[in-house]
Order: structure tokens, then C-alpha cells, then sequence
DNA sequence: TGCTAATATCGTCACGAGGTCTATAAGTGG
DNA sequence: CCACTTATAGACCTCGTGACGATATTAGCA
């Protein structure tokens, strides 16, 4: 496969989380062909003549998990020469945030297998040396920090959840995605503050009955501006 | 030239901005050919075959302007299948913070001409109706934003002033990178606290000399952690 | 029925960032 | 000597938010 070096093969690739069974995980596939016969890898595949570099995302994360319909944000494109041994391969990668319970995986013909991996042990293991095909190590670990900026700057948690929610669960979704332990009464007086939380029942906890909330918008909403050095009068 | 859309074109455009004249301006070429033969539009070109994305940014902006050793940063990939009239071309566009005094320009083969245009001159321009070659308005559009964002969130002003500065000339440039105006003292109160200016002499005024700064490190460098529901002990 | 544990929710305080406003310092030109 | 300009500095106040304890509501159990 000999590429014309002024028309490079593109690519999008995509790292996709969910909150599965108390803990962050990210969407991967098992490669079935060489390069990198049986490694993990983040699920994309090259982009078509009709589409748009998003629609290849999408198109390439339902063919090789079965996932569709999610939350989905571009991220950056890499152009590394040598990122793909086969020659020139330019990706642009995406962010996805993906409601895990709602979905269920059906890994495509590329792939062998598609699973959730939690993202701390996986990133914990990336640290030691590289683990997953191409240079998917990279991309993961800057996927990452978008998501946690991504969660404390907009409203985009309601992609990770069901549409009936705890303050708890919706705690853990940030704690998860943000890598620290939160104040609840603070998240909780924070959260409710952003006025994008709708109440919408109760729930029996073993405890006190927590309330329901539900998202009153889902549409990306800015949750706080920086407001350093405002305006003068 | 027809192109194999398996393989499409791949380009790199830069949105290059400076202070000058006590405004915020962008580097614009003027095409020498078709398409959009003599509208202005932001510098950039085709991805040569032994070259990053960035180096390409970096090089285009070299060739066609003259500009070069700036900073730059990757801001987004636009893929719309009919951005260029000439067929599928994917661009990945790049910011860049040029110190206006430090350059000068220098139109290259494919630019009748380089100059530096007011940004929100151009920007109510655009409002008003199509303006810049190809998709450049909205990538325009797009680039100003992330400008803001930037200088409040890292200590790139550097990029767009000489060494030596005045606290007011910092705070003009980030009114015009903002857009908005700023109380003087608590602008020069919350940039001190940066931690990252020193003091380098006077400078008369007219009025009371003003102190000249210098930045003491010439790194980017995360100004402000967005401080939000802080973790539990 | 009481007691404890568990979970969620609520109230309060303190501190610091940043806004507003006024005062002072140090030049220029009448 | 005074008015004017520009930069710098201090005082005060509000508000967001981190810290911590108190209260509400359930279950389990003796």
C-alpha cells in the first residue's frame, strides 16, 4: 500500500469513556489484522471520500463496538511521520462520551474483541511502558485531560449518565473523570448552582431516600466563566 | 488534479495574531490564484511529505508572510467535504502569537501581499457577510476564541510583546485578545500575583514613569487552576 | 421500642480572589 | 505654584468555595 506522500492516508480515531461499575473506563478494540496483530487499541479506521472527519468517527466506533449516538468532540490530529508503520497515516482523534448502561458492544470484522478498560489501571500500566497499538498510549493520556476539563467546564456529564441520577452518582461521575475526591456538600451546592438539575423523584438508598435529578437541558452549556480580572465599570 | 478520496488532500492554515497600533490584529494573505484569486485568506498550504502538521503551519507561514519563530499551537481539523472548490482538502488549522514589532512581512510566491488586519474590524465585517477565501471566516471565528481563552488561561502574552513592556502595554493586549476592558489595578494586582513578570527599570510616560517588566520565564505556563468544588481532605 | 449504622441533605464559618473606590506618587506644561 | 496626566498603592466589600459539623431519613437488630 504505497501512499502519494502529498495525499496522506487520514484516519479518526476515538477515545470513548463511560462510568461503568464505579470507576472511569475507556472503549477499546482488539486489533484482528497486522500491524499490531491482537494489541489494544483505540477503536477508528480511515475516513471516506463522502464524509466528514466526525462522521468517520462515529461510523468507525459503531462498525468495530456496536456504540452510536454518544457525545463526540474533536480532539487533536497527529501527524507524526513514523506513528504508523505501514507509511503515512494522519489521525484526527475524538472524545466520546458514551452512557454505558445504554449501550451494549458488538465488536465489527477488524476487531476481535471490544471491551471497557478502566482508565486508571490502564493509564497506570501505560506509565510503566507502552501497552496499546500505534501511538494510541499518547493519544489516550491526552484524551484524558480533555475529559476532565471537559467535565468541570461544561454540562457534558449527562452524556455518561442515565436519565434519572443521584447527586452521588453524578459525584462519582466527576470524581471518576477528574481523578479527585469531592466535598459532597460542596459538589452538591456547586452542582445544584449551575441550574441545569432538575428534581425528579426519590430514591431508596439504604439510607435516607436520595432525591432524583434529571438533566433540565441536554445541550452543552457553558458552567463557569473564568472570571479573572473582570471589567472595568 | 483530481485526488484519490481515500487518500485527500491535506493542508495546514494558520491564524497568526499581534498587537499593534493598540490593536488586536491577524495575518491575512492576498491569493495571487484561483480559487478565490485576490480575496484575502489566512496563510497556509499543502502538507509536504517529509513534515508534521505543525512544521508545515510553520513553514507556510514562513514562506507566504516571512513570519517565523512564533508560538503556535494546534487548534482544530475542519473535513467539510465542500470547503475547497477544487476537491476534498482537509485542513488543520493552527493559531499563532507573533510580537508584531519583531517581524517584519514579507509576501511569498503564492501571496500577491501579507498585511496585518484589525480583528474586530474584520470580525463585524465578516457578521455582515462572507469576507476570507475558503471556510477562513469561520475558522477565524473559531481561532478568536481559543485566542481569549488562551490568554487568560497561560502566560502566552509573551508571544505578543517585546521584552520590555509596561503593565499598561500587557494589559492592552489582552483587552484586544479578550475583548473587554479591564479595572487597571486589579488587572496589575492579579498579574503580579501570576509570579512570573519582573521588574526591569522605567519608563517615562508623560505622567509618573511606569515600571517595565519582563516575563522570567518565557515558557507557557498554566496561570490559573479552575479552582471548582476542591477535593475532599 | 430504643440504639446504631448508613446515607443523604443542610447550615455555618473562614479565607481569599477579585470588584470598586479613593488616595498617593511622579512626571509634564501652563 | 497649580492643573493635568499617568502609574501605583491601599482600603474595603462581596462572593465563591473549601472545611466541618449538624440534621434528616431509612434499615437492621437486640
Amino acid at each position: 500500500m504505497v501512499s502519494d506522500p502529498a495525499h496522506p492516508k487520514v484516519a479518526a480515531d476515538v477515545a470513548a469513556f463511560a462510568f461503568l461499575e464505579g470507576a472511569m473506563q475507556v472503549l477499546l478494540v482488539r486489533r484482528r489484522y497486522e500491524p499490531y496483530e491482537s494489541y489494544w487499541a483505540l477503536p477508528g479506521g480511515g475516513l471516506h471520500p463522502d464524509e466528514t472527519l466526525e462522521q468517520a468517527a462515529e461510523r468507525e466506533l459503531r462498525e468495530e463496538t456496536g456504540v452510536s449516538d454518544v457525545f463526540m468532540e474533536q480532539l487533536a490530529t497527529f501527524s507524526e511521520q513514523d506513528r504508523d508503520p505501514r507509511g503515512r497515516v494522519i489521525s484526527c482523534c475524538y472524545l466520546a462520551l458514551v452512557d454505558g448502561g445504554r449501550v451494549s458492544l458488538r465488536p465489527g470484522s477488524d476487531a476481535r474483541e471490544a471491551a471497557w478498560r478502566p482508565l486508571e489501571e490502564l493509564l497506570a500500566e501505560i506509565d510503566r511502558g507502552p501497552v496499546l497499538a500505534f501511538d494510541h498510549d499518547r493519544i489516550l493520556q491526552y484524551a484524558r485531560r480533555r475529559l476532565a476539563y471537559k467535565l468541570e467546564y461544561q454540562n457534558v456529564a449527562w452524556s455518561m449518565l442515565p436519565e434519572r441520577f443521584t447527586m452521588s452518582e453524578l459525584r462519582h461521575v466527576y470524581e471518576a473523570g477528574i481523578g479527585r475526591a469531592f466535598e459532597p456538600n460542596n459538589f452538591r451546592r456547586i452542582a445544584l448552582g449551575w441550574g441545569v438539575l432538575a428534581e425528579a423523584g426519590e430514591r431508596p438508598t439504604g439510607g435516607r431516600p436520595a432525591t432524583i435529578y434529571r438533566f433540565a437541558e441536554r445541550e452543552p452549556r457553558i458552567l463557569a466563566e473564568s472570571a479573572r480580572y473582570r471589567r472595568a465599570t
